[in-house]
DNA sequence: GGCCGTTGTTGGAACGCTCCAACGACAGGG
DNA sequence: CCCTGTCGTTGGAGCGTTCCAACAACGGCC
């Protein structure tokens, strides 16, 4: 009577789910986006041969002929900073809202993420987030000119397929010594990040905050970098000056821990005798066992923008590049008090 | 003389390629995949068009004929948690130390989760690594039909289609009792981890450990949580026990961190009068200003194990299922030593 | 009773690729 | 000179979907 079809191989298809109902597959296809104009007998049918076959659609087919595949591919520097960690939160988020899927690469190396980034184009990804990054500008606009592109938290890289979402880091650090400052310190030294472009804003925004308190002979930048060594390292040398700091204000967070250990080990009463600000207000700075002050990037919204500003571009509303910048904010904790008294040369 | 051929919309396809080249476009595919069998001259011919046009395979099509999407799902609990992300890190290096690609998801709550799977699986993802999850054994069991499944750090669901790979929490424990043991440790209280099915494994190691040691009746287990204010909170309880203990093993890292705090803001020396071990052994725990001594996980293992175990499966070398139990070890830091002397009640 | 519109359904083309059977050209051997 | 291989190449089928034009059935209207 029924036709001897063959047993379906592997997964089930549309066509395993039209047979068993005894419709086309075109029906089961409409009756599976939910058209209204399936009759509901059919539909029924149709939904529960589908259930009963544990059918799944297969996303490669459906891709492949919407020309979209409702994907968006997200590159994440360093999984191990909570800064990132905690954009990628906001980006994937925004992304799932939507009811597009990520495709995520982290961990890959500077010469590894080039290729990463192709493997996520050919999957046609329709945009991409990139949590900073490590490609040359040639690059980068290369990628821009075939998908839309978000950078978040860096802004020196610009293009017409580019958007950028990052913090205002000169105004994060004109905040920091603004607060010191406040508190009566004088001798602030600066531990810078290295090359880091988010590091030079930091510290080009100390330098204008530092000359606008009048305190431009006082400006110190001690050379340091982005990690709790470097931090460690850079405080020495601060704490080693002839006109000892009162205060310093560290390039980030993990670097600040780095030099409240220098600090503590020099003996040095934490806040009293020396007042330590970090940047990016991390879930760790407020830690508390740590309670660092530091300035706070707005993270999760910085992610949440960055998908936002892509899907302006996806689904068409935008086409200029737009640059974001949002403003810091200063979370005063246990590490930043008044200096205990003028301070006088130690050693 | 050449065919007026419609100008192509949208990115270059193959046809496009063999087009421009003049060749049919199975000589195309041939040639971007390296067959020996196509002519030299052809080969050039092809990779120039190919370049010329900006010609990207497409994935999606390569999925659906290939059947295979050469793609791995990740599902992460908490990016937040070091311990996470650091197993993230080796499970991506291991995917793509494959070739395969990884779609990641993360930060859904505990009912988002079967959800997002599901579009995994849409996407025939050719196995799932959970890095933790939320999911309970039924829900599990039915994905692992359908797909591998390897689980990260949890061991407490089994099935046919489930491999586990995880630290030996229960040894992770004995071994920090009998670190603070071997240091002359008598008072052991161990702040837990409420239900977690991790935090019940470690309290179990270290109520053996305390029984094994002759202490049984000084065993103490507050009840705690996996973070920072659930440590601090039960490090204060265990402070104000009539007993004091020298010593807290707590459940977790970050929970040891809250549990610092508390001892700090008790006034008590650290490690002097008391010792604190933690469990996880992330970065975070190294930072020089933190310095917790901590039983480590063999992080990095565990998630490059766990890609390895998947592509057994995927490979077909392996049906059965396998449980991979790693060993810990304790990384002696800065805060445990000798109690300074016998205990003393104070206050 | 023929025509119309509506409702529900259908087959086929297309998406971009890989695979396969089969093709023409050409050289070598009988 | 024909047959046989080999080499390089080709068209077509198929992967699992969506979309579209077209269709059958049916009731209402003039």
């Amino acid at each position: 009577m029924t036709t001897a079809s063959a047993a379906p191989r592997g997964r089930p298809t549309i066509v395993d789910v039209a047979a068993r109902a005894g419709v086309s597959k075109s029906l089961v296809s409409l009756a599976l986006r939910g058209s209204a104009a399936v009759a509901p007998a059919s539909r029924d049918a149709i939904l529960a041969a589908a259930a009963e076959l544990g059918y799944r659609p297969n996303a490669a087919a459906q891709a492949l002929v919407a020309r979209s595949s409702r994907t968006v591919g997200v590159l994440v520097l360093d999984l191990h900073n909570p800064v990132f960690a905690e954009i990628l939160d906001g980006v994937l988020a925004g992304v799932r809202a939507r009811g597009y899927r990520t495709m995520v690469v982290t961990g890959t190396d500077a010469a590894q993420e080039r290729p990463e980034l192709d493997k996520l184009l050919e999957f046609r990804v329709e945009g991409l987030v990139l949590v900073s990054h490590r490609l040359d500008a040639a690059a980068l606009r290369a990628i821009a000119a075939e998908t839309p592109v978000v950078v978040a938290t860096r802004r020196d890289v610009t293009g017409p397929g580019i958007d950028t979402v990052c913090t205002d880091d000169r105004a994060g650090a004109e905040l920091a010594v603004r607060h010191l400052v406040a508190l009566g310190h004088r001798r602030i030294a600066h531990l810078g990040g290295g090359d880091d472009p988010v590091a030079a804003d930091r510290e080009a925004g100390y330098r204008d905050a530092m000359a606008a308190a009048g305190l431009e002979r006082r400006t110190a930048v001690l050379p340091g970098g982005l990690d709790d060594a470097a931090g460690y390292a850079a405080a020495r040398a601060a704490l080693a000056l002839r006109q000892r700091p009162t205060a310093l204000f560290v390039v980030n967070d993990f670097a600040a821990l780095g030099a409240l250990a220098a600090v503590a080990e020099a003996g040095l009463d934490l806040p009293g005798q020396m007042s330590v600000v970090g940047f990016d207000g991390t879930r760790l700075s407020g830690l508390r066992s740590i309670g660092l002050t530091s300035v706070a990037q707005p993270l999760a919204d910085i992610g949440r923008l960055a998908a936002e500003r892509l899907f302006d571009r996806i689904d068409g509303r935008r086409t200029r590049a737009r640059h974001t910048v949002l403003p810091p904010s200063l979370v005063d904790r246990a590490t930043t008090a008044s200096p205990r008294r003028p301070t006088t040369t130690v050693g």
